[in-house]
This record gives structure tokens, C-alpha cells and sequence, in this order.
DNA sequence: GGTTGGCACTCGACTCTACCGAGTGCTTGC
DNA sequence: GCAAGCACTCGGTAGAGTCGAGTGCCAACC
């Protein structure tokens, strides 16, 4: 725990470095509001915070930055959560009200409207299937070896999930899907999908098979990630490495639906640089905020941008949104 | 039309220029193979070629760079069509034998595959739903206003949209729904899905409602995108707000999806700067190939890169990739 | 004793200069 | 018509000098 004035030099190096990407100096800090100490002061009082690790220096002679640690502090205890401006927070509100149709288009206006907010790229896990009720079922034929299993869910979303029949009897009759779609129907319309891996088979052996298969395609259409904004990537580093690195996390769905699962498994709101557990990410700071229909959690909202983003903004976006998005989802 | 000297040299140049990104002395070129003149030569040659929009130089006493109408003399007249390397194709041909399951993903792997290949980022547009043959229709309710049109096309591929139901009577039954699926099911099943469109309207005025909303979604789950490779754009230009354009191009699908439809509509393979007709690609150049699913032309393969990219290269993996694409989507 | 003003020192950023070399255009000779 | 030679251009680089923001430390002060 840091002292008073320790504190509010750290929060003026934190804000300043982000306001301008620069070193700060100590007469910076002299000057900012709440730090009413001079110059001489502050460097000694900077001295003792990189001391202590949680601000650094590019070089001798140079203003301070704050590191991981300075970060962390600086979201854990001094950044105020702050909320969005008029303006936006009216933006927000318009964009919910105006948006229809269906929920993979929303979610991707949605994370295109909350990069716009920030200014970095963001990212939104959907709704997960599993928990949502299902309306109908229908196991259609394509080939002879293999079928697509469609189920809608009361959420808007689709389930789809290509059923392939392996094995001696591969063959599968128009009769055999008939009776295996209604056999579904019957155990699984009203219920939770992940009630889909626990139907009960029926006594024929043909459909029995079918309904096996497509139990075991429980969860395999993964949660889905909507990315927007990835054009602020660019510009948030100056090193094309590092832009390279980032947009290559975020083409990969998987790493970054488990990144924010992992993030949030470990109760954390803001993770940043090495905590993200990613090393391409080291230069990232990651924003996040559940959002939850009917009081559940059930996906996520996150901001990836620069270590030295506006957290405050950044989580009061961040929470808007998943709130609004959460109500939204919840009415429909 | 260049004579066989102004040709080589011409060629020389954009060769030389695709490869190291360097204006090219006329040194360079009179060393180059299949310039069997001297330097001093050259530099005329380079002179009328500069004359005639072919070549430009960035200052006085720097060397040549191609125009766009350089490049395209050299598309159209210079880059023999060459084939991939061994190991690229072996890679090709591994991948399409390896890849299975849903539509979607595999055309997303593919776009990753041809990034991979190029060195630059990939786009594909899926076959367009219109065409396909539909396997099963269904309709079904989400709230008391809206239903989810969901159809099932031979492909494995899904087509949804949702159903608003405005006027005076909005309500729909549960019976009504089943009524206008039993309608639409009746006349769709087994034909293509654009005879959505003029499905004839059914005796009850209320499925007749329903029905003709459903219809009116013809067409509006437009044609999908896969985009794969959007880290090499930022190695591919040193301007950060060019590479911030691309990637903004590139976030809009509806953008790419008609620049690709236009550019294939104009008879083009290859579309460099200008030709693409939106400002923020001025720098770019795209390189497409259409491919085909049972010898009609259903969705396009292409590559975004700088206009100073290996169009020999790009033209081989394009052609490839359709090709293969095709095949694989014929057979399932 | 904590705080502050003062001071010497450091070191990156910027400027200026000179210079190098790749490249050009032109002229002349073959 | 081609090639060799030559004067010229001009961006890029290297080195010297300067500037200034910033530091650490010390002594004085309240």
C-alpha cells in the first residue's frame, strides 16, 4: 500500500504517460493537480516507486513509466470508475435502441461500437448455446455419410453441427433422420442444449446411431467471437512487430475465448501485459466486463488495447455496454 | 505496345522492385538477365518508359518505380503464369484432403491457408446462398413479433434471416407458424432458395402474412465473408495509417464483398490501386479467381497485398486454391 | 526530519555540416 | 543507334555540437 503522496505522484505519472506516451518528469508531476510537493520532492518520492517497481526509466535522464505493477495499482486504487460522457453514453444508448435483427449482426455492430468508444479493438464472446433453451430441432441429410444438426435456440442463435455416421452401418435412411429428429425434439424442445449430450437413446438400432452422433456434437460449435476494430490496432504501437503479434492473436478465436474465459476465471476486470498469459500480448492491457441475461453471466465484453490505454474509459465503455448488451439480449 | 527491349527492362524493373522495394538504377537492370544492353541504354529506355507513364521516379537521381499502369503492362503482358512451388502445392493439396466438417470453418482455414501462402492477407466469398438447393425450411418463433427463418441448403450450408412481423396484426400463432412452415416447405424443398421470392401466397390471410414476410428476407443474409491474414498487412506497408486503412477496408464486409463482385464484373483478375476504385486501397493491388461448383462460377478467391507484391505468386496460389475449393465443395 | 532550492551531470533528440554513392541526363565518339 | 564518359543531383549517413528535459545529491531551511 502506498502513501498518500506516493499515490498521487504514481496516478499523475499513470495519466500523463497515457495522455501523451512520454516519459514524465518530475516537474510534470510537480504540477499536476494533487501533488502539491516540489519537484525535488517528487524525485525523491519517484526514486523510492521505482524502487519499489512500480515505475521504470527508459534511460538515465529520462522521466519515469510506469510499469505492470504501476498499472495494476493504479487501476486496483486510483483510477476512479469513472462514466462515459454525454455524448457516447446518448451514442450507446441510440445504438441499442436502433439495432435489430439478428445477434451474430448485432454483436458485431456492438463491437465495432465499443471500439469506436475506445478507440482500440474489442472483442465480445456470444452467448453461450449451451445454456440457452432450445425451440426447434431438425436433423437434415446432406450426404449419405453425414448430416448437419440445426437447432434454434429462444435467444435468436443458431446451433448447427455437422453429424457424421462412422462405423460398419454408416448408411443413414430419410426414415432414420425422421425418426431421430422427432426423438430429439421430443427430449430436448423446451430444455437447455448441453441437455443434448444426455438424450436417452431410442430402440432402434439406425436411429439410436443418429441420435448418438449428434450427441456428441454437444459443444463442439464452440462460443463464437465477434472482433471489431481491428484498425486501431496500427495505431496504437509504434513497433509493426507488435501490431503483427496483436492481429494475430485476434485471428485466432480460440486463444482469445479462452484468454477472456481465463481472465475472468481468475476474477479479473483489467489484465495487463504478461497477466494476460500470452507473451504476444505483453504490450496489451485487456478491459473486461461479463455480461449477463436474466442475472446470469453468459459472455463477455473486453477492450484490447496498449498497456497504456484509458483504463477509466476504458471500463466505463466496457461497462456500459455489456450492461446495455445484457438488457437487450434479455427483452428479446 | 513495348518493343522486346523497353519490355524486359520494364520487367526487369518490376521484378527487381517487388523484391527488394527499392527504386531500381539503370545499373541494376543492365545487369539483370535478358538485358543484354548497356546501362547507358537503359537509362534512355527508362527515360521514354517514365515518359510514357509506365515508370516514375520518387526524386531526381533515384532510381525507377513502377506505375500502376507499370504493373499492369506487367500483369497483362510480362508475368508468365507460373505454378507453386512443390511444397506449397503438396501443402494445398494436404490441407483440402485434410479439411472436413462445416462450411463456415473450412472457408475460414482456406482464407487463413491462402494468407499463408502469399504472405498477405486473403479474402473469400462463400457461394452464395441464392443458388443453393434447399434440404429443409423452417420456420420458427422467438418472441410474439419476430420469427427466425431457418433454411437448410444441400451445401451443409445455413441460410437465416430473421421475420418481422409489422401491420395491424402482428401476432402469429403458434399454428400459423407451423401452417407457413407446412407452406414454404411444400414450395421450396428441393428447389434453389431464390424461388423464396415467388413462393405463391397460401388461403389464410394470417400464414399468407407470414409467408410473404418470410419471402421479403430473400436475399438479405447476403453473401458471407471469410477474411484470413490481416497481420501480414501491417508488415506490408511502412505507412501506419495506410496499413489503418486496409484493415478498416477490410472490417466492412459489405465493401469487399461488392469491390470483389465489381472487379470480377469488369473481367479482371487483377485489380491494382485505382482500378480497385476505393481511395483507401491506392495502395493495394487484388488478385482474384473465381471458383467453380459443378462448372458454375459460385464465390470468389482472393489476395490483398501491396501493389508491389509477387503477382506470379499470387496468381498461382489464387488459381490453385479456386481450384481445389471447387472441387471439394463439388464432391460434398 | 522532512522538504526544498540549487547544482552538476547525463543523455537522447535535434541540427548542421560534410561526404559518399547511387543514379541521372547529356554529350561525344564509334 | 548504342555505349562510354562526365558533370550533376540529391537522399542517406556519420560525426560534432548544442539544447534541454530530467536526474541524483547535497546543503540549507522551516
Amino acid at each position: 500500500m502506498l502513501d498518500d503522496r506516493k499515490a498521487s505522484i504514481l496516478r499523475a505519472v499513470v495519466e500523463e504517460y497515457i495522455h501523451t506516451a512520454q516519459p514524465v518528469g518530475s516537474g510534470h508531476v510537480a504540477s499536476a493537480p494533487g501533488v502539491e510537493v516540489s519537484s525535488a520532492t517528487v524525485r525523491n518520492e519517484m526514486a523510492t516507486l521505482e524502487h519499489d517497481g512500480y515505475l521504470a526509466q527508459p534511460h538515465t535522464s529520462a522521466g519515469r513509466i510506469p510499469t505492470e505493477a504501476g498499472y495494476r495499482y493504479y487501476v486496483d486504487h486510483l483510477a476512479g470508475r469513472g462514466s462515459l460522457d454525454r455524448a457516447s453514453a446518448q451514442h450507446v444508448r441510440a445504438f441499442f435502441d436502433r439495432t435489430h435483427g439478428a445477434l451474430e449482426q448485432m454483436l458485431v455492430d456492438t463491437s465495432r461500437l465499443l471500439a469506436g468508444l475506445t478507440g482500440t479493438a474489442a472483442v465480445i464472446t456470444g452467448p453461450p448455446q449451451e445454456i440457452a433453451v432450445v425451440r426447434s430441432v431438425q436433423l437434415v441429410g446432406i450426404t449419405a455419410r453425414a448430416a448437419l444438426l440445426v437447432v434454434v435456440l429462444s435467444n435468436g442463435a443458431i446451433h448447427k453441427a455437422t453429424v457424421e455416421l462412422v462405423g460398419e452401418h454408416p448408411e443413414a435412411t430419410d426414415e432414420d433422420l425422421t425418426a431421430a429428429t422427432a426423438h430429439l425434439r421430443r427430449h430436448l424442445e423446451g430444455r437447455r442444449l448441453d441437455s443434448l449430450a444426455s438424450v436417452p437413446a431410442p430402440a432402434d438400432a439406425a436411429v439410436a446411431r443418429l441420435v448418438a452422433a449428434a450427441a456428441r456434437t454437444a459443444g463442439a460449435d464452440g462460443d463464437h467471437l465477434y472482433v471489431g476494430g481491428t484498425d486501431r490496432v496500427a495505431g496504437a504501437f509504434d513497433a509493426v512487430e507488435t501490431v503483427r503479434e496483436v492481429l494475430g492473436v485476434l485471428e485466432q478465436q480460440l486463444v482469445v475465448v479462452s484468454l477472456l474465459r481465463d481472465v475472468l476465471d481468475r476474477g479479473l476486470q483489467v489484465a495487463i501485459g504478461s497477466e494476460t498469459g500470452l507473451e504476444n500480448l505483453a504490450e496489451c492491457a485487456l478491459v473486461l466486463s461479463p455480461y449477463e441475461v436474466e442475472g446470469e453471466p453468459v459472455g463477455t465484453v473486453a477492450v484490447l488495447g496498449p498497456t497504456r490505454m484509458d483504463y477509466v474509459q476504458a471500463l466505463a465503455a466496457v461497462a456500459v455496454v455489456s450492461n446495455r448488451l445484457g438488457r437487450r439480449l434479455s427483452e428479446g
